[in-house]
Formats: C-alpha cells, sequence, structure tokens
DNA sequence: CCTACCGATCGGTAGG
DNA sequence: CCTACCGATCGGTAGG
C-alpha cells in the first residue's frame, strides 16, 4: 500500500511549483518558459496544464503563501505579552529562519510579485504594505517606551527589512559560518549596532 | 546657434538610455520590448538600432556605468588617511546618495545584471565580487583596531549593502522626511545600533 | 527615420 | 500524458 503519502508535498502539482520556484529565481518569471519548466518535470509543456491553470497561477500560489505566513507570524507575535524589543527580535529571528528554510519561494516572492496579474498585484502590494506599517508601529512603541533611539522609525524598519532580505545573497558564504552564529551577529548588529 | 549641447546628455542615445532604465524598472528587462521602448522614445521600432546595437547593449551600458563608479569611489576612499570607521561611513554615505541621485540606473544594475550576456555577466558578478571583498577587508581592519566589535565581517559588510540597497524602496515615504534625515538616521541605525 | 517583414519562441488549446 | 498546432509577440534586418 505504498500509495499513502506524507501530506500532499510529492504530488505532481508540488513537484511543478518546486521546479518552477527553482527556475523563477534562475531565469526571472518572464524568461522562464513553460517548455523549460516541463523539461524539469519531466513531461511535455502541454502535460503541466494537467495540474495547473497558468504559469500566473503558479507565481501567485507561491507569493501569497509566502506573504501569509509572515502575516500570521506577525499576528501571533502582537498578541504576545513581551515588550517591543523582545517582539522585534522574534520577528528578526523569524525572518532570518525563513530566509534560510524557505529560501527560494521567498526569493521568488520578493523579486517576481512585480509581475502578478490583477487583482492579485493589488492584493500583494497591499498586504506587505500593511506588514511594513504594523512594524512602524511596533517601532513607535519601542521609541516612546524610551526602548530604542529617537531615529524615524519609518528609516529603522527599512533598514532592517532590507537588511534581511539581503540573506539572499549568503549561500555563497554559507561554508565560512554556522546559520546559528550569523542570526546572532545580524540580530546583534541591527539591534546594538557595530561599535564596540 | 542653438546646436551646442551641454555635453552628450541630451543625445537620442541618451534618451534612450534613460527610456530604458525607467522601462527595466517598471516591467522587468525580459518583459520590456523595443516597441514599448521606442513607443517611449518617440520613433518605430526599428528606428532605434540607428544609435544602439542591441537590446543588450543597453543593459550592459547601464550595469557597468554603475558599478564602475561604486568601484572608483572605493579606490579613493581606500587612499584617503582616515581610520576604519569614518572610510565605512565614507561609503556608505556615498552609497545613499548614488540611490537618491541615480535611483533608475542603479536599481537595473542591481535587480537585472542576471539578464547580461556572456562574459558580461561574468565580468559584472566578478567586480560585484571584488567589491565586497575589499569591504569585508575594511571591516577587519577595523575590529582589529577595537573601532567594531567582534562579529563576523562577511555578516556585517550583507548587512550593510543589503539595508543601503533596500533604499530603492524609499520613494513610496519620501514626503515625509528629508533626504539630510533619512542619511543621518540610516549611518546612525548601521554604525551605532537601535538601543539607547 | 520609416515600411515591410523575417525566423524564433512564447503561453496555451484541441483532441485523443 | 502525448502530438499537433494556434495566434501573438519577440528582437532584429533589408532596403530605401
Amino acid at each position: 500500500m505504498g500509495k499513502i503519502k506524507t501530506g500532499k508535498n510529492n504530488s505532481k502539482k508540488d513537484v511543478i511549483a518546486r521546479k518552477a520556484a527553482a527556475l523563477f529565481i534562475k531565469k526571472g518569471y518572464t524568461s522562464a518558459s513553460m517548455r523549460e519548466l516541463a523539461e524539469a518535470v519531466g513531461v511535455e509543456a502541454p502535460s503541466l496544464y494537467n495540474h495547473i491553470g497558468s504559469k500566473s497561477e503558479i507565481l501567485q500560489t507561491i507569493c501569497f503563501k509566502i506573504a501569509n505566513e509572515f502575516t500570521s507570524h506577525l499576528d501571533n507575535t502582537e498578541n504576545s505579552p513581551v515588550n517591543a524589543l523582545a517582539q522585534l527580535e522574534t520577528i528578526i529571528r523569524f525572518h532570518i529562519q525563513m530566509m534560510l528554510n524557505n529560501f527560494d519561494e521567498v526569493y521568488v516572492a520578493n523579486h517576481e510579485w512585480k509581475h502578478l496579474k490583477e487583482p492579485f498585484l493589488s492584493n500583494f502590494l497591499f498586504q506587505r504594505r500593511g506588514y511594513e506599517k504594523r512594524l512602524v508601529v511596533l517601532l513607535e512603541s519601542g521609541i516612546k517606551s524610551d526602548l530604542f533611539k529617537k531615529i524615524n522609525p519609518y528609516v529603522a524598519v527599512l533598514t532592517i527589512l532590507s537588511a534581511l532580505r539581503g540573506l539572499e545573497f549568503w549561500q555563497q558564504h554559507k561554508k565560512n559560518i554556522s546559520n546559528q552564529q550569523l542570526e546572532e551577529d545580524m540580530v546583534n548588529h541591527l539591534i546594538k549596532g557595530l561599535i564596540k
């Protein structure tokens, strides 16, 4: 009875999604052709359409899956009974873990959302903007509580989110440093700075 | 004799380059068609080829112009007689100024280099990698001089470069804060951290 | 700088 | 899941 699988993670649709994410990273959404994707999956191009609706549907699935994971983690964090500094640290660590453990999908969501079709494009941007605004509120509350410096909270959120996004470039260096140390050093830098 | 112009900044080739950068941002290199570019310039598509060699040549010009500006600024900074902290601050401020003043071209160089053709792709990555390595050396020297914490220098460089790149997203907020203050807050955050 | 047009490739469908 | 194929669009050329 080898047919019973652990969840749906090995269905053809999931294989297509995984191969698509890798291909979108390598070539970009527009340059990645359905024929190339079919070859990676091991079928002819028209056969893909037995499992998916369209090329853009694949992109939508990836982008919103990731966006929803970040949003729901933020929901949980905001409801936790710790102060703004501890909440911010939790969020930073979550971003680092997402980058390290879901690299392909996070990368695609960060880089290829531009190619979403309406209304998905507007929905995605709306959701991302909402996420950023909630982080700004968190920073503001930390400033008011005298936990943080009197810095512009928009600039701080931009700086933090951008630095975290930069973990995309980490693959190259992976060998020289453990994920654990990477996380500690980055959290430390973003919160406490560079100077002794 | 109104034909004498200030430099070559208004030649048709420059107009094409500027419109192309804006179009590459909006649609991505692959999705931006030469027909759209022609329309933005105000000619028919085949006429573009009287001024440029190919679509990919436009991308090459943009990417290497920006890469060379960063590299030559780093050359100058390394030769200046100040310590590692002051050098790092100078570099950070230069990145911020480049993002604010040459937004379109920096954005294209950061996002669309993937579509460069060989050998340009390899050259570009080699140059960028060299730039990053020189920053790592600068960080290491600052750590040895006890100016900086004992943090992993690769992580610190990644964090700083990524945060600076994130100024791409700044356009939206521009109204609420001056460029001057943006620069001070970001320099402050990246060097001294967030905590009081 | 234009009109006319080329071969290549695209996402996707028909039909079995 | 395949073969056969569609209309649309691409970057670029010929020729004037």
